[in-house]
DNA sequence: CTATGGCACGGATT
DNA sequence: AATCCGTGCCATAG
């Protein structure tokens, strides 16, 4: 009701409150408990209650999404997924206190909620003094939610009036524990500290390190053409160590690695800690024709709302004060509708995607469904940026616990390439491409020799002359 | 001569 | 408008 007493006064900024509500569409759900911490802290006018609605019906709610009457769990069908949005725990890396204010609080680190930092002190404790353990303990509580360090190191050794060189052993120590690289001033350097680590255990293409010391924008662009020219080899090889370096490194310590590839170890990166998705997708039971239950992360806990106090405070404000209050409040409530229209395009994506890639989600990647933004924007009756938007950098957790980019559920060959995977484990004598192609037709898939080639090296495969007739579908991945 | 990789073009997608 | 992706053609390796 609060809402609807603005609504009058909104009317003349429905620009502003759509450009935001775009802003608000692509910010992963970290991202944007980032942008809502912030605001809660510096707008008067908005409130955190500590209080879950049911979504239904908005009666408070002790736990959970919904409300016993309103539970619809055991309508739903294996045609019609359940997607809500949802509080869970999973979806929250605890970072404790993090208040702007207090953050003078280092040294008693074992009082913080924190679990990264306690993770990565108590593996290397034993290697510090009592010294290095205070600045063990500053590094650590500063570090970013990628755990990543924001801050230059001189200025913790300063702090701490340490020598720089000392400061840096530890955050040596650090980097080298478990998240690898955690601790790291940049992705860059933490993804050189994980190949150096990778490196003691297997073998590492030589020119992954020149990829990343050098041609790591180019890297995240997916300018290939240029990182090859760069790398002085062919395109292909160029796409092979990206895709070494996508499988194998992580750029963002504190979070999980982009699951996929089940023959991935993951004592090395993996962790207790782990990048919390922003969608988590299960089954109602154990059965394959359980519905689905798609749980949309929620940035914060508890319901932000307009503070009722604030506006009854507005009426009798000083005179000087009352429009700067004023805009306080406006951006509030804009805020707030901007959250609810972004959960609400999630949640109708969300049930139309998973609806059509149920199978996928399911079945693994032979099943999934070619699809564009453009025909689901389409469906939804929604703008194709709209949806590019709503799918850009959100990552999901599949049933089996794999954590992936949403992006892949608008694979357009993957089920093409799983099928070509198929046929080369299980063949008896080394495919040639042509062979291959087809093999592939008969399976109802029609692509050029051309394309088989390009699938193959996308998947790591060596061409046929290089094949070993050994029923050996191990992971090969390079040919030097 | 056959199997593959490189490059580049055109259409689809974002 | 920028980028990605499948393909065709040609060069090269085996």
């Amino acid at each position: 009701m609060l809402i609807q007493r603005q609504s009058t006064s909104l009317r003349h900024i429905t620009t502003a409150h759509l450009a935001q509500t775009m802003s608000l569409l692509e910010l992963t759900s970290a991202e944007l408990r980032q942008k809502i911490e912030s605001s809660l802290a510096s707008n008067p006018a908005l409130e955190l209650v500590d209080q879950a609605f049911c979504q239904k019906c908005g009666r408070p709610l002790r736990s959970g999404s919904f409300c016993v009457a309103c539970n619809r769990l055991h309508e739903a069908t294996s045609e019609q997924p359940i997607v809500f949005l949802s509080t869970r725990s999973d979806f929250y890396t605890p970072r404790g206190s993090f208040d702007l204010e207090t953050d003078n609080n280092e040294d008693d680190y074992t009082a913080s909620s924190e679990q990264l930092p306690q993770y990565v002190l108590r593996q290397i404790a034993p290697e510090l003094d009592e010294d290095e353990r205070l600045i063990a303990a500053h590094i650590l509580t500063s570090l970013d939610e990628d755990g990543l360090l924001p801050i230059p190191l001189v200025e913790i050794a300063r702090y701490r009036s340490v020598t720089l060189t000392k400061a840096e052993r530890v955050l040596r120590l650090i980097q080298h524990a478990d998240p690898v690289g955690v601790g790291s001033p940049s992705p860059q350097q933490a993804l050189l500290i994980q190949l150096e680590v990778l490196a003691e255990t297997r073998p590492v293409p030589g020119l992954a390190l020149q990829a990343v010391a050098q041609g790591l924008d180019l890297l995240s662009r997916k300018r290939y053409a240029d990182l090859a020219h760069l790398l002085g080899v062919s395109k292909s090889q160029a796409q092979q160590i990206a895709q070494f370096i996508v499988d194998n490194l992580n750029p963002y310590p504190a979070r999980g690695h982009w699951g996929e590839s089940s023959n991935q170890r993951p004592a090395l990166i993996n962790s207790g800690v782990y990048y919390a998705p922003d969608i988590i997708i299960s089954r109602l039971k154990e059965t394959d024709d359980s519905p689905l239950v798609v749980e949309i992360a929620l940035p914060i806990r508890g319901t932000l709302r307009i503070n009722p106090l604030f506006v009854d405070a507005l009426d009798n404000a000083p005179a000087e004060k009352s429009e700067a209050w004023k805009a306080d409040l406006e951006r509030a409530t804009l805020l707030v509708k901007c959250l609810q229209q972004r959960n609400h395009t999630m949640v109708r994506m969300l049930q139309l995607l998973t609806h059509i890639q149920r199978q996928y989600i399911l079945f693994g990647e032979a099943h999934l469904q070619p699809l564009t933004r453009a025909s689901l924007a389409k469906s939804l009756e929604l703008h194709e940026s709209t949806i590019s938007r709503a799918v850009s950098d959100k990552a999901v957790q599949m049933p089996n616990g794999h954590i992936i980019p949403l992006a892949r559920f608008f694979d357009r060959s993957l089920h093409v390439r799983t099928a070509l995977k198929n046929l080369i484990e299980k063949e008896t004598l080394p495919l040639s491409d042509m062979d291959l192609v087809d093999l592939l037709a008969l399976q109802g898939y029609s692509v050029a020799r051309r394309t088989v080639a390009k699938y193959r090296s996308m998947e790591g495969i060596l061409p046929a002359h290089l094949r070993i007739r050994r029923p050996q579908p191990g992971a090969v991945l390079m040919a030097a």
